[in-house]
DNA sequence: TTGACACGCAACCAAACAGTTACCTATCAT
DNA sequence: ATGATAGGTAACTGTTTGGTTGCGTGTCAA
């Protein structure tokens, strides 16, 4: 397998969860937080956020190293794009629509 | 609420079984199909079949209207653009790099 | 070396989920 | 009218899921 490359459906089923989806806006702000941080604020055990991170890893959209007895953690956006590309992208008119008009303003427009 | 509005964790939610995906599909090749159309060759049952509609219509990616003893189906494509606008776009630098190819080719191209 | 701290692991639990079976209702064609 | 067809409703079931509690392990600092 391709690395980087995911399994629509692991993506799909970890991306089904609020709590995940906030974990990858808490990695996308910034990246390498600590379990702790990542645990910062949330209504959940720190155990509960272990087992979305570890949805989110089998779904290879999270990766984390041990440091010292620390564990950070960072994010992979590529199977996000990679479900745009191959499944979400032919469901969208609109944005198609919106490429064209995006290519003809950059047509009418003189550098 | 916007008409075509979507809860985005309806949608995520919806999007997470391959079933039901695949149904998606099924309407997008092909719009307007009926119940029994949209059953053919699945390994399931109707009524597992309606119980999947039934949660993407909650979803407001498919609607549906009775024709006589029939109910076609129609696939709403609009919260599938919402959460890649308003949540996937910006988990990706490989599209907006695209786009700024995109921009750079059309830049270079003389109409 | 001994706490304190960051994390790992496993058992357990309630609720949600995906699917079934069984039966009911409405519509069409003959 | 009546049978066949298309779909509706509901109860039930096994499995998955999202979360907990309890306790164990490894690492750092005083």
């Amino acid at each position: 397998m391709v690395p980087g490359a995911s399994d629509d459906d692991a993506v799909f089923k970890a991306l089904a969860d609020a709590s995940r989806r906030q974990l990858l806006d808490r990695l996308h702000r910034q990246n390498g937080q600590t379990l702790n941080e990542l645990c910062d604020g949330l209504a959940m055990t720190r155990q509960a956020v272990a087992k979305h991170l570890a949805i989110l890893k089998d779904a290879n959209l999270v990766s984390w190293k041990r440091q010292g007895r620390e564990r950070l953690h960072y994010i992979n956006p590529v199977p996000i794009n990679e479900i745009a590309e191959r499944w979400i992208s032919k469901f969208e008119q609109p944005r198609l629509q919106a490429l064209a008009r995006l290519k003809k303003s950059l047509e009418g427009e003189e550098s």
